[in-house]
DNA sequence: AAATTTTCCCACTTTTTACCACCAAATCTG
DNA sequence: CAGATTTGGTGGTAAAAAGTGGGAAAATTT
């Protein structure tokens, strides 16, 4: 069994529209992975080669033309990065107008796939989304 | 079957975040472990690799977007730590945060699991918090 | 072919991590 | 019971790694 992703990570895009992808996620990841739209919220999803794969797969087991217009909505804006050796990665004008991303980003480990936020929108999430308000389904959780 | 966690040990957090984490703990956590948000109070819990796997597959069992907020929300905080040759492990700012440590700490031992609080908070519990209040819990307990 | 854009790599700065040495407390031994 | 030894805890320093900015080369476009 792989690693979890988990953990939170602040960096910044630069004029290039490069930022430095966390070195604990890295590792972990693997040395290329995709970025993908997030469904859930505004941010962008991060894969490795195999979980993009498992990805595709279920996408392409939906039928219809639903199926035709997801494929193509999603997957055109998916885009496979190599960090340079500096270990940053150059996030693509598409992805970064869904995500909103500005300058300040937070890159986050959420198990199986890493997520891209803007720092705003994270910080949002976090007053937002408390860890009393999921309590509930929080008991259940107990080890 | 491993050994119980169990027992309370005071200590406090230095001017880099560093703590020594109790001996006889990690003797029976093994030689890294996991940090994460404490779910019903104020405190960070600590893992095992075991039980954090254990942990992080109830997370994903969770559905819909309440499961991937907790995900998020939880995982995002999770942070793996491997003691230094002194013993010391470093508290990272956002669960430090969420747990309010400040200097002294208490941590716990907990069966499964151990605790790290605030001896603040810790104290506070204690006095709230007796083994007279709880006796009708306590009379099925007698070995 | 020149200019612009993109990609890749180098070097400096900052942060992190690992290690070393000292101190205190507890334990062991004569 | 006292000195000695070992073990655990703390502060500080040095080395390594990660992050950032900039520049050169390659590729693409006009």
């Amino acid at each position: 069994m792989e690693a979890t992703l988990c953990g939170s990570y602040e960096h910044s895009i630069d004029v290039k529209g490069r930022m430095s992808f966390p070195t604990k996620l890295r590792d972990i990841l693997g040395p290329e992975f995709y970025l993908c739209i997030g469904h859930d919220d505004k941010f962008i999803a991060v894969y490795s080669p195999e979980k993009f794969e498992e990805y595709q797969e279920k996408l392409s087991s939906i039928p219809g033309k639903k199926g035709s217009d997801l494929r193509r909505k999603l997957l055109s804006c998916c885009d496979r990065q190599i960090p340079d050796k500096q270990g940053r990665i150059l996030i693509p004008p598409q992805l970064r107008k869904h995500a909103l991303l500005e300058k300040d980003v937070v890159v986050i480990g959420a198990s199986n796939h890493a997520e891209i936020w803007d720092k705003k929108l994270w910080d949002e999430f976090n007053e937002r989304v408390t860890v009393d308000d999921l309590s509930d389904a929080l008991e259940d959780l107990v080890l």
